[in-house]
Order: C-alpha cells, then sequence, then structure tokens
DNA sequence: CGCTTCCTCCCTCGTTTGGGGGAGCGCGAG
DNA sequence: CTCGCGCTCCCCCAAACGAGGGAGGAAGCG
C-alpha cells in the first residue's frame, strides 16, 4: 500500500494542470488519480478519488478558493491531505491555509522539487517547510497576528459595513443595502475608521482591498 | 532545420515552468532552449538562446511584465516569435499583448493542446486563436476601443489626478502633490466623475483599480 | 487671425462625510 | 444579576465633496 502516493489536482488552469501532471507522473512513487478545475468540482469528486494528497491552487476566480476548498476537503476525507499551491504574492494567506487545515504549502515559484518533497511529506503525515518559506511564514505569522488584532477589532458588522465601502457604496445605499437607518451606517463607519485609524472612506477601500477583505472582482463595474 | 521548435519559457513561477517544460519536453518537435523567472533575466539570455518560440506568462510582480518584455523581446530577436500566456482574468490585456508584438495568445484554463498548437504556430509565424478565445477577444476588442475612447476622454492632468485620486487622497492633498489651488482640483474632479459617469470618487477608485491605471501595489498602506 | 482644448482659478449651493455626544436593547461572561 | 459589548438609532456641527456656473491664459490648428 506504501507503493504509490495517489495525488489529485485543483487548479482552474489547464495548462497548468497538464504540466504539472506530466511533471509528477514523471515519477514512479505518484499517481494523479484526479483533476478539478475549480473547488466545487474537486469537492465533488473527493470520495471517488479518495486521494493521499490533494494539491489546490489558493487562487481560484469565481467559486469558492482553495481555503474554502481545503477546509471542506478535510471534513469530506480526513484521509486526504491538502497541500496548497500558492503565487509569490500571497503567502499572507498561508497561515489561514494552514489552520484551515493544509498540511503543505508550497509557493509556485519555489524549486519543482520542494512540490515533490511537500507532496511525499503530506502523504507521510508530515509537514515539510522549504527553508526560504519557513523564514517568510514566521514573519508572516507575526504580522498575520498583528493584522488579525486589527481585523478582529472590526466587527462582523463593521466588516460588512466595510465591504459595502469597498464596493464604492454611499452611507445611505449601505443603509439599504443593510437594512437599517443610514445613522446607524454612519455610526459603523466612524467606528471602522478610527479602529483602523484611516482618515476617510476612499482609504478604508484602500484598506479592504489590500487586505482582500473584498476582491477587486467582487466589485461590479460603477 | 526544421526539424525542431526551439521555446524558451518566462514566468516567475518555477513550478509552473518546470511542469511546461516536462510537458512540452514530451513532443518530439519541441526542445526547451531555456527559462527565466523575470521579464529582465529573459531579455539577459535571449541572444544565447535565439528562441524560435518565446512563451511569456503575462502576470510576473516586481519587474516589467509580459507585454513589456514581449516588446522588448520581438526588438532585441526579430526572429523570436512570442506566446503569451494568460491567466483568465486578464484577457482585457491580450489585445495590448498582441499590440506589442506577440503572434500567440493562451489562457491557462485553455486546454493543453492549445498551447502546443500555438506554439507550433508561432514557429511558422501564424497566429492561431483558438475559437473560444477568437471569440472573447473580438468582445475584448470592441470593449478596449470603448475603454480607450473613455481613457482618451481623460485629458493627461486629468489621469494625474485620477492616480491620486486612488491612493484615497482628498482633493486637498492633490493640490498640494500637483502643486495647483483645490479649486482646480475640485473642477478636475468633477470632469472626471462627469467623463466618466460615476457618482463619486468612491467609484473612481475602483474604476481605477480595475482599468489598472494604477495597481494596488503602488499604493502605499494608508 | 479666429477657434478649440486644456489648465487654471473663482463663486455658490446643497449634499455627503466624519467627529462628538448620548441612549436604548439583547446577549453572554463573570 | 450586573457588566460589558455589539448593534441600533438619534442630534448637532464643521469639513469635505459634488454640481453648476463663469473666466482668463497658453498652446495648437485651420
Amino acid at each position: 500500500m506504501s507503493e504509490s502516493v495517489t495525488v489529485a489536482l485543483v487548479d482552474d488552469h489547464a495548462v497548468v494542470r497538464r504540466g504539472l501532471r506530466v511533471y509528477l507522473e514523471s515519477f514512479d512513487d505518484l499517481s494523479i488519480v484526479g483533476e478539478a478545475a475549480s473547488g466545487e468540482e474537486a469537492l465533488r469528486q473527493l470520495d471517488l478519488w479518495l486521494p493521499d494528497v490533494l494539491v489546490v491552487d489558493l487562487l481560484m476566480p469565481g467559486g469558492i478558493d482553495g481555503i474554502e476548498t481545503t477546509r471542506q476537503a478535510r471534513a469530506l476525507s480526513p484521509h486526504t491531505q491538502v497541500v496548497v499551491l500558492t503565487s509569490a504574492t500571497e503567502d499572507e494567506r498561508a497561515v489561514a491555509a494552514l489552520r484551515a487545515g493544509a498540511i503543505g504549502y508550497v509557493r509556485k515559484d519555489a524549486d519543482p522539487q520542494t512540490l515533490l518533497d511537500a507532496i511525499r511529506a503530506a502523504a507521510r503525515g508530515r509537514t515539510l517547510l522549504d527553508a526560504s518559506v519557513a523564514g517568510a511564514l514566521l514573519q508572516e505569522l507575526t504580522r498575520e497576528q498583528a493584522r488579525q488584532r486589527a481585523d478582529a477589532a472590526l466587527t462582523e458588522r463593521e466588516q460588512e459595513v466595510l465591504r459595502e465601502l469597498a464596493r464604492g457604496r454611499t452611507n445611505h445605499e449601505i443603509a439599504e443595502a443593510l437594512v437599517v437607518s443610514d445613522e446607524t451606517v454612519k455610526t459603523h463607519v466612524g467606528n471602522i475608521l478610527s479602529k483602523l485609524q484611516l482618515a476617510h472612506r476612499t482609504q478604508a477601500i484602500i484598506y479592504a482591498l489590500k487586505r482582500g477583505l473584498i476582491s477587486l472582482d467582487e466589485i461590479e463595474e460603477p
């Protein structure tokens, strides 16, 4: 049973999937048992594949993202270990991914060998952290905590308001969307600004976008 | 001489590069003569590789992007044809890429065969447009033109103001940055909003970010 | 030379925001 | 049960903002 590690791939880019598949299949101890272009599709197929390792791209526009995919995959198939694949620019979310149940974390700009090692380690239930990644991760951990304190300082309602804010809506429009009075929205906006130490709503928009509280793609063209 | 097509890869993600290399090398008529993690590196190596086809990822954070890489590569080595590889979400820039001298344009979520076809076509000096991409591209062309009209409608000064706006600055701060009076800035902002048919400056921020007039990375944390 | 475009500045008016205060109501921790 | 906290709403006020108008000067063009 320890002959071959079964692997499934989740990435919205077919070209990348094919490349990974061919690359990974060139190693005898790995076999690819499935591919999916989205988190939803992967979760649907998961009980058919029952892979030892699920390699998930973090950034998948449209449906649920890699973190949510990880969380649900861990719930559906505890045996399956998840290795998250990320772009270089978004390792702020590494900690979130690990917290969601991922055991491995590999940046796409890392040495390909790293991915291989991570998959093999994951199949054994071990986390393998590349040295360069580990350093960045530690930094991120502290930054993440600092940010969490800041984000956590925002109540749920305030985060809702912030997201609406970031869509370019006025207080009045937000009030209608959340079915509260204009005054309430003003209170929330005021609290958000003072908690985050921002001067205007415009800076709040930038804050929300930078933090990934909302993505540009979610915002409809004004 | 028509035995083998020489190909070089430019992508900031080593994992993706390796996957592509292994995949492409599995075809006898292709041979990979070089890899680079950035546009700058690719341009430095270009006269050593002299590939028939250069496959360039559009999105490369940090240095010059895929479009600029394309432009310079075409200038340095006219023999080399460029195939641009893009994420699904950014084919707004396809037209810009083609204008920069790319002959091929493949989305990462396309069938891997498409990339193969595009590379082979490029080596013959032909553009091969996947049907699904061609449709999207036509749409984009019209949208691009519409957008160009809209963007061109903004005078240079207005674009400057818009970029400042998108940084989350107030009219007064913009006035100081551009060394004009507050009134002038108000005029520009007003013109921007009416030209773009936007209601507030918040929407102008979103407009600027969506259009790529300014990137999130350029905006310092408020 | 007129003409247009752009940049600059000024004014007024009404609306939107942000900061300050206060005040109920529900809910969970101590 | 009391206290704190989150959510809701209210009032007032000053600053910022957006809409509308007008106007002068520099540059480019027919």
